[in-house]
DNA sequence: CGGCGCATTAATGTATACATCATGAATTCA
DNA sequence: TGAATTCATGATGTATACATTAATGCGCCG
């Protein structure tokens, strides 16, 4: 094989499976589409084996739905399953910060979400955020909530966010990339920010129910900015994820 | 092959992964203990693409963990990592409920459930309970806790509810049972079942707090029942999940 | 002319041979 | 004697040939 090194060192089975992610996400697999493990073989040049493997894998991803008599469909996904998967991400979030609110978290552990906080300030204070900013500001906003769901110390928790935000459309920065184009995107990042910076106050202070509320209706932000997104129409190639969506995007 | 015609339907994937879920809760291996794909198809009888595809689900199911450098571990839980994963159950479960009390499910919907309720009430009449009893408990339980999360009509959320509920120890009724071995046996199923009463009535009348928090509280009587049976310690034989205990059990 | 059944085809399910990599033990050199 | 290096061993990763089952289209019968 004569690829390039930086691809020579991975296995292929995640070869595969970042290929065929790739091709859904982008949409040139449509939503409902039957994929065959030969047609998946052309495309990754890979053979059955971590083709099926990635095929699996992309399963439990929630990007692929198996058809019970065998083989595997790109799954559709409804507006309102987005909303859902948003909702449900806010209520594991608000679960993890309460534990760390009620299982008190240390203040040393609590000292890289500050700094995370504070970098997200430094951000958030131009006034016409650039481009740039935005795409740092997703960056640090994913690390952020990374720390926030490390902070709760519950293995299996932590396990469930990573499964729920493995959906494209259900990690935390979804939907920031799309505000971008809002007029109003400035004054949604600073409640956002706002945000933040409450549940840091409310997991120091012990407050477990004002820290799983406010991660609660932190999330339904994401869903504001998907429908803003959806009703504006503009800017719509900025959010890959919605080549899931079934009704005519 | 000269197994028996019920096991010849089945495809080979499906029998390793029954006959390895089988080892690992019965405790026949080992919490941390390496299991190679060899030893695998060694016990199983079959060859490696279905072993290895069976430890594949096993490790989604979250009975097994991925080794870095390759190959699974049997996965070792804490008692905190079981109490957490059955909060986040009730979590879950509550959200479903809200969810099916604010869309208002519709009477028709809530017959089912109304049904299985009388059911349970039927059950539960009866002051000293057989056994016989509390095992048919045990499978209407998980019959109106499967109702309730299809009301939400939320396919993202029937899922993640599902994943959790499949670790052993998570599931509505993994503790029922143990249950029957306590002096307080009748009286804690007299109050779960109240619960599953109020959860009804709160969907009925569209309150989406109070089913909410009701099925979280509901949850909390699978965790008295854990630890009532971990500092008792008799029965423990009804309790094949819990081989998964790194603590000796 | 329409529906049922059979044959063909193409898909997934399975087994195994081969390649590659990690691991550990033993030996040798400093 | 200790440590490092190398070699042997056994594991996982990959490819492919074979088996079996589901889908499809054609033809035949009613």
């Amino acid at each position: 094989m004569s690829e390039r090194d930086s691809e020579r060192s991975i296995s292929q089975t995640v070869r595969a499976q970042l290929a065929l992610r790739d091709m859904i996400l982008s949409g040139q697999l449509r939503p409902g589409e039957r994929i065959s493990e030969l047609q998946a073989v052309e495309i990754t040049n890979v053979s059955r084996t971590p083709v099926r493997l990635a095929l699996v894998r992309l399963e439990d991803e929630g990007l692929l739905q198996a058809i019970p008599s065998g083989g595997f469909m790109v799954k559709a996904f409804t507006e309102r399953d987005i909303l859902d998967s948003i909702e449900l991400r806010g209520t594991l979030e608000g679960l993890a910060a309460r534990f760390a609110a009620e299982r008190g978290a240390s203040a040393r552990s609590l000292e890289p979400l500050k700094e995370c906080l504070a970098d997200l300030d430094q951000l958030v204070r131009q006034d016409p955020v650039s481009v740039e900013a935005f795409s740092a500001y997703v960056t640090m906003n994913a690390r952020f909530h990374a720390l926030l769901t490390e902070l709760s110390a519950s293995p299996p928790l932590i396990r469930q966010i990573d499964r729920v935000s493995a959906l494209p459309f259900a990690s935390p920065s979804s939907f920031v990339m799309a505000q971008s184009a809002l007029p109003e995107a400035h004054q949604i990042l600073l409640i956002g920010q706002d945000h933040h910076r409450i549940v840091v106050d409310a997991i120091e202070n012990r407050e477990g129910g004002r820290a799983e509320a406010i991660m609660r209706e932190h999330s339904r932000l994401a869903a504001r900015n998907l429908r803003l997104a959806l009703r504006n129409r503009t800017h719509l190639d900025l959010l890959p994820a919605l080549a899931l969506l079934q009704s005519p995007a």
